[in-house]
RNA sequence: GCGCCCGUAGCUCAGUAGGAUAGAGCAUCGGACUUCUAAUCCGAGGGUCAGGGGUUCGAAUCCCUUCGGGCGCGCCA
C-alpha cells in the first residue's frame, strides 16, 4: 500500500543523506506514516525529522529539509511535499494513485483490502461458551458478534481461523438443571413438590418439562427420581444445546467445532493432564486436595485441581482443553471472555506454561459487560431467578443486522449500555440503517442505468473524477485496506464499523453533488464505475461485521 | 485491602505507536427535493479530555497520585 510506499521513499532518502554524510545517522529510524488530522496537512505525515532531532542535534526543520531534497518519488504518487509546523513532512498525494486504487478495487472485486500479514498462522478463536443449561443472554450476543467478525476479518488477512465453541456440559450446574426439570415435570403433572431453592427458575425450564410430556406423556413419573434426573438431563441438555445453535445461527455466527467438556473427562484427559503437570513439578497435595502450582509463574495463590471429594475443578478440566487444543497444532489461541472472568486469566497463562508454552501463545481478549437497560431503567438479570431478556426475544425485537451492528460500534474495553427500547425506537434512524441505505442507493442507481438502458464502454477515464466529492470518496476507500489490518492486528472490530459509516458519509455527500447518470457519457462512465467500486467494498465491510447488504430499502 | 477495565460535548461514544486548531452520531437550532431512493445532504452552537503532579520540543494518550464508576479476588462454573 502507499503508507508503506511512502515510508520506504523516506527510508531511502534517509540513506541516501547518511552515505553522503547530509546526516550524521548510525542507524535508520522506522520511517511512521499517519494520517494528520487536519486534511489541510496533506494525506499522509511523517515525523521522522522530530524522532531524529535528539538523535543528530540539528533542528527538526533542517532534517525534514535534506530528507525532501533528497526523496525521490518515481512513481509520481506525490504531488506535494511540505515542511509544517514543528518538523512534520506532509505528503501530498497526486490523483493518479488514487486512479490507480480505482482499477486495483476493479481487478481485485470484494478480495481488495484483504492482505496476508497472517501468512496462514492457525489460530483457534473461542467465544461465546455459553453454559447449556438455558437460553442464551444479551451479553452471549456481544461475544457472538465480536468473535465472528474478529474470525472475518483475520481470515480476510491470511490468518486460518477455527471458530470454537466450548460446551460447559459437565459438573453440578448440569445437575441443577436437571433436576429443575424433573421437578417441573412432575408439578406439571399435579405432584406438590417443593421446587428446589438452587433451581433454574426460568420459564423455559417449564417449557422443556412440557415437551416431555407432550411426548411421552407421564411416563416417568413412576422411574426412581435418579434415573429420572439423569434421563431429563440427557433430553434437556440436547434440547438446550440445539436451541443455542439455532440462536446463534439467527445471529449469523456459525462454529467450526463444538467442543464438549464432558469429553475431557470421559477419555481421562482431565486425570493425564494433571499427571503431565505433576511430572512437571507443578502439582502437590494438600488438605487432602490436589494443587496446582499457580504461584511459580508469579500468581498469588495456587488452585486447586482435585477437591478434596475427588471431583475434578473447572480450572482442571479447562487446562485439559487448553492442552488439547494446543495439541491441535494451533500457532495462537485466542479467547474472548467477559470481564466477570479476568480473575482467571493469570491462572489460566500460568498452566499454559506448566504445559511448557509461552504465555503468549494463549491471548485472552477481556470483553466488558453488557447492561441492558429498558427506557433508561436497568433490567436485573439472572439465570437462577430466570429474570431474564434472552437474546432470542433480543433477535425478534432488534433484528440480526441492528444488533451487531450495535454491538461492534463500542470498544469491548467499555461496558456497553444496551437500552432495549431505543434500539427499537431508533431503529429507523440507527447508524446500520445508514450505511445499508448508501449500498441501496448504489443498487438503485444500477438499476435506473439499465433499466434506461445505458451502457458503458470497459475504458473508463478516471481523470474526469476530479472534483472534492469524488476525490473525498476514493480517498476513503483507499483507507479499507489499512483498516481491516489494523482490525487484525489489533484484535479489536470496532473500527469496522467507524470507517462502514465513514464509507457512507462520504457517498451520501457524493450522491447529492454528482449526478451519476447524465448526458455527458464518459463522465456517467467514470461516476458509475466509482459507484461500483464503492459497492463493491460496502459489500466488504458489511460481510465482514456480519450485516446484510440490501438492494432496496 | 489487592488486581483488571473505564472517566472526553446535554446523551452514547471514537480518538490508531505521544504530534499540528480534540472528532462522530443522537439531541437542539437554521437551511436544501420538478432530476439516479430526503432512511439523505449543508450549516450553527456546544469541551478545564474527572482533579493534581511528573516525563519532553510536544500529553486525552506514558508515569505517579487523589476522586468517581464497573468487574473480579471460591475446593462455583
Amino acid at each position: 500500500m502507499i503508507k508503506e510506499k511512502l515510508s520506504l521513499l523516506v527510508r531511502e532518502a534517509l540513506e541516501k543523506a547518511q552515505q553522503r554524510a547530509r546526516l550524521p545517522l548510525e542507524e535508520i529510524p522506522e520511517v511512521m506514516l499517519e494520517h494528520p488530522r487536519e486534511k489541510a496537512h496533506g494525506d499522509w505525515a511523517t515525523n521522522v525529522a522530530l524522532i531524529l532531532a535528539g538523535k543528530v542535534k540539528m533542528p527538526p526543520r533542517a532534517i525534514a529539509q535534506i530528507i525532501v531534497e533528497l526523496l525521490d518519488d518515481k512513481q509520481r504518487y506525490i504531488e506535494k511535499i511540505e515542511i509544517a509546523g514543528p518538523g512534520f513532512i506532509n505528503f501530498y498525494l497526486s490523483n493518479k494513485w488514487l486512479y490507480d486504487v480505482m482499477a486495483l478495487i476493479k481487478e481485485q472485486g470484494e478480495k481488495f483490502g484483504h492482505s496476508n500479514i497472517g501468512a496462514g498462522q492457525r489460530i483457534q478463536l473461542e467465544f461465546v461458551s455459553a453454559n447449556p443449561v438455558g437460553p442464551m443472554h444479551i451479553g452471549h450476543g456481544r461475544w457472538a458478534a465480536v468473535g465472528d467478525t474478529l474470525a472475518n476479518a483475520l481470515s480476510a488477512n491470511g490468518y486460518d481461523v477455527e471458530k470454537e465453541f466450548y460446551i460447559n456440559d459437565y459438573g453440578n450446574q448440569m445437575n441443577i438443571f436437571a433436576k429443575s426439570v424433573a421437578v417441573r415435570y412432575a408439578q406439571l403433572l399435579g405432584q406438590d413438590i417443593p421446587f428446589p431453592e438452587d433451581g433454574y427458575q426460568g420459564e423455559y425450564i417449564k417449557d422443556i418439562a412440557r415437551e416431555i410430556i407432550a411426548e411421552e406423556n407421564d411416563k416417568y413419573l413412576g422411574v426412581p427420581e435418579k434415573e429420572r434426573e439423569s434421563i431429563f438431563k440427557e433430553r434437556a441438555y440436547k434440547q438446550v444445546l440445539d436451541h443455542l445453535k439455532n440462536t446463534l445461527y439467527k445471529m449469523g455466527v456459525q462454529f467450526d467445532t463444538w467442543f464438549s467438556e464432558r469429553t475431557l473427562h470421559e477419555s481421562s484427559a482431565v486425570n493425564k493432564t494433571i499427571e503431565l503437570l505433576r511430572e512437571r513439578g507443578y502439582v502437590y497435595e494438600s488438605e487432602g486436595a490436589v494443587w496446582f502450582k499457580a504461584t511459580a509463574f508469579g500468581e498469588d495463590k495456587d488452585r486447586v485441581l482435585i477437591r478434596a471429594n475427588g471431583e475434578p475443578t473447572y480450572f482442571a478440566a479447562d487446562i485439559a482443553y487448553h492442552k488439547n487444543k494446543l495439541d491441535r497444532g494451533f500457532d495462537k489461541l485466542i479467547n474472548i471472555w467477559g470481564a466477570d472472568h479476568h480473575g482467571y486469566v493469570g491462572r489460566m497463562k500460568a498452566a499454559i506454561q506448566a504445559l511448557g508454552y509461552p504465555a503468549d501463545k494463549l491471548e485472552i481478549i477481556i470483553g466488558q459487560l453488557v447492561n441492558l437497560l429498558r427506557g433508561g431503567e436497568p433490567v436485573r438479570m439472572s439465570k437462577r431467578t430466570g429474570e431474564m431478556v434472552t437474546l432470542d426475544e433480543l433477535l425478534e425485537e432488534v433484528g440480526p443486522d441492528a444488533i451487531r451492528f450495535l454491538f461492534l460500534m463500542r470498544s469491548t474495553d467499555s461496558p456497553l449500555d444496551f437500552d432495549i427500547e431505543l434500539a427499537k425506537q431508533e431503529s429507523s434512524e440507527n447508524p446500520v440503517y445508514y450505511v445499508q441505505y448508501a449500498h441501496a442507493r448504489i443498487s438503485s442507481i444500477i438499476r435506473y442505468a439499465e433499466a434506461e438502458g445505458v451502457s458503458f464502454s470497459d475504458n473508463i477515464n478516471y481523470e474526469l473524477l476530479n472534483s472534492k466529492p469524488e476525490l473525498d470518496l476514493i480517498r476513503k476507500l483507499a483507507e479499507w485496506p489499512e483498516v481491516l489490518e489494523r482490525v487484525a492486528r489489533q484484535r479489536a472490530p470496532h473500527p469496522l464499523t467507524s470507517y462502514a459509516q465513514e464509507l457512507a458519509s462520504a457517498f451520501h455527500y457524493f450522491y447529492t453533488k454528482c449526478r451519476v447518470i447524465g448526458e455527458d457519457k464518459d463522465l456517467s462512465a467514470a461516476r458509475m464505475a466509482l459507484c461500483k467500486a464503492t459497492k463493491t467494498v460496502l459489500r466488504s465491510v458489511l460481510a465482514i461485521i456480519g450485516v446484510s447488504a440490501p438492494e432496496k430499502m
